[in-house]
DNA sequence: CGAAAGGCGTACCGTACGTTACGGTTCGGC
DNA sequence: GCCGAACCGTAACGTACGGTACGCCTTTCG
């Protein structure tokens, strides 16, 4: 397990202009994958390599701002857990399951998501666990207070609220992010997604809903 | 949707020395990541550099190669669709779950699966396209057929095979592979894989199976 | 106004690595 | 025994790129 605090404030620290860098880097990230050349960051964010270098450390540490930076972008706001029924509690799960997929088929979450994988073989920098702790985990936070208040409610039925949020999880995505980041093109327009955000909930419904009535498959 | 005919009988083409040095390589590409150089394959090889570049052209070459060479050792045996109860029906399915749960969990997938999803990006080779073909796809390919029997039977019930499948594959490997491919330390031994599959194997069985009784959960 | 700081652009250095070239050795065929 | 082919080991070449140094400009502050 991953344990990582990742509560270093960027957002702070970071001046206008260091955004900016980092912007650019981000942007050509997503374009040239990790073969991104300081050179090209310093001319893209018309920056000098020197300043880079002042500011990031060297190239690793540009990497990592860069997707710390990300990262501190996404920060969501948590779901507010007021009228609880089967209907508010299907339309979070959906919501849920639709935002993870617009997220995980979005260019710079594939473009972030190979970097890191592809750094994490060499165990150079933690740009895998920072990926990590602001995608599935996050994600795992924010859902399972939902997941819980729906067992209180007696609207779900489980044992553990982490195996039933990786259940979750994999009825979502299914093969969708390794296929993905391994380059093949999967469709994924705004239709599919609410498809197949309803019908994961529905499964997830039909696997850990209450036996209290007939649920619709 | 990727195509790409990958039938070529590597296994023919290929001199046994061939076969040692692109092993070689193999083991050098889990230890080493996406970073091995050609003078390490040389020298774990015991061949010569200039050996290396007729055989297989230039690095992009030799990787290319290596994979296929990995990819053609895991032809598996097609699943023999005889006697069709729900026993063997679950046996087939906790057994292709099991497996599955194996290779993502190796040494060797994950690091092959590191360097394709890393060479992705920049459309210079199709490795992503080749450990595709050969994890996601095939899977698909032997299991379906044991769906269909499987709804021939009277024991499933399902509209298309391919959304069934990728279902059981998403309650199969949830979140494991992100997380073993961005460097999370999951713990996977032998017990819990079998536990595992035979959740995933319920679950699929709960939303797949034909209602003529009731299903343990 | 002058000086110091911050930053841009560019030239430069060192190194790692892909690729090529070459001398030496083994081995099958005549 | 001899020849050529295949191959090993290694040296050498070229380049790309990370990292550094320096000249010049702009802003800021005394």
């Amino acid at each position: 397990m991953l344990q990582l605090d990742v509560e270093i404030d960027t957002s702070e620290t970071l001046t206008e202009r260091q955004q900016a860098v980092l912007d650019a880097a981000l942007r050509l990230l997503v374009e040239e994958g990790d073969n991104l050349t300081m050179t090209a960051v310093a001319r893209r964010a018309s920056c000098s390599k020197e300043t880079l270098y002042k500011w990031f450390g060297d190239r690793d540490g540009l990497l990592n701002a860069t997707v710390q930076w990300q990262a501190s972008k996404v920060r969501v706001t948590p779901v507010d857990r007021k009228g609880l029924d089967l209907a508010s509690l299907t339309a979070s799960l959906e919501r849920f399951a639709s935002d993870w997929l617009k997220v995980i088929s979005s260019d710079t979450s594939i473009a972030l998501n190979r970097v890191a994988v592809g750094h994490a073989g060499s165990g150079k920098d933690d740009l895998g666990a920072i990926v990590l702790q602001n995608g599935r985990f996050a994600l795992a936070k924010r859902l399972k207070p939902v997941l819980e208040a729906g067992r209180q409610a007696g609207l779900l039925e489980f044992e553990d609220a982490e195996t039933a949020f990786r259940t979750f999880f994999g009825l979502v995505g299914r093969d969708v992010q390794i296929r993905l980041l391994l380059g093949d093109r999967v469709e994924l327009t705004e239709a599919t997604i609410g498809g197949d955000a309803r019908r994961a909930t529905q499964q997830f419904l039909a696997l850990f809903g209450a036996k209290t009535g007939p649920l619709a498959l």
